[in-house]
DNA sequence: ACCCAGGATTCTC
DNA sequence: GAGAATCATGGG
């Protein structure tokens, strides 16, 4: 078991667990809860202090630190925050990227497409207990997400069946090439390069390909551009344009940790910016 | 019945 | 290349 104590100020649950970025983590009486690399991760906040429990297979604290993120100076990412991003972040202190299983990434986000989140978790827990593996803490049992192997193994038809619809063959083939190692040499290439070539995975596009990237591989200038960033990007810098348009100025803007003042946007227009505005 | 959801793919011009 | 239609599925 590894446990972490730190401040909510730079690690606070309530954000890192509900701005999109994965599908596994719910709060059940007070206590957020959900599987990352195949152990039960437990977070609790008491005060102005959060304590995290990891219980499972033991991997090193070092392993943790670079999951949660722990090691980024968030404070000083951005210097020259612009007011929008600046109130985006101060309304969610504690917020912090984490660095995701690929494989789990990927899956997630081809099954994000034209999805909601909550549908999405519903079918991500779903897949888990079809074809992941179990464990058990305290009695419990609980499921990590399957590996490349298990996803490719499955049928399309066990897919639809737990909620995947029409993105179901994109699941096996991507997984598929995934079992084959072909997402191996994604953590050494460049954002550019990373973006163009997981967008050669079935179901992956420009922005589901920055969502593994920027979630998975720790491509942190990596901008996806979904209908918030939009919305937001429209109302609240009165920029419009095509996805890519948005993306390229989101870059300019926010240089070469994009990718984290997207999730703070992204976590403050669902909270902030009514829907359909 | 209609629209939307962290879009991607395919068809068409 | 840019733009429209199509894709399961559940909830408003």
């Amino acid at each position: 078991m590894t446990e972490f104590v730190l401040r909510k100020a730079e690690f606070n649950p309530d954000h890192v667990f509900t701005c999109g970025q994965t599908f596994r983590f719910q709060k059940e009486n007070g206590i957020w809860c959900g599987v990352a690399r195949g152990n039960l991760l437990e977070a609790e906040a008491d005060g102005s202090i959060v304590r995290l429990r990891i219980s499972g297979q033991e991997l090193a604290a070092e392993t943790w630190r670079q999951y949660l993120d722990l090691d980024r100076p968030y404070a000083e990412l951005f210097p020259e925050a612009d007011p929008v991003l600046r109130r985006a972040m101060q309304s969610a202190p504690g917020l912090r990227v984490l660095n995701q299983e690929p494989v789990e990434t990927l899956i997630s986000f081809i099954l994000s497409a034209n999805n909601n989140i909550p549908r999405i978790s519903g079918t991500v827990k779903a897949l888990c207990e079809e074809a992941g593996t179990p464990f058990s803490v305290g009695g419990e049992v609980f499921y990590a997400f399957p590996d490349a192997a298990a996803l490719a193994g499955m049928t399309e038809t066990s897919l639809r069946t737990l909620g995947a619809g029409y993105r179901a063959p994109y699941i096996l083939a991507s997984a598929e090439r995934a079992a084959g190692g072909d997402l191996d040499g994604v953590a050494d290439m460049d954002t550019e390069d990373a973006l163009k070539y997981l967008q050669t995975f079935p179901g992956v596009g420009p922005k589901v390909a920055a969502c593994v990237a920027l979630f998975a591989f720790g491509k942190r200038e990596a901008f996806p551009v979904d209908t918030w960033m939009r919305r937001i990007v429209r109302n609240l810098y009165g920029f419009e344009g095509s996805p890519q348009a948005v993306q390229a100025f989101a870059e300019e803007r926010f240089g070469s940790s994009a990718g984290i003042a997207q999730q703070y946007l992204f976590h403050y227009a669902r909270r902030y910016l009514p829907a359909g505005s």
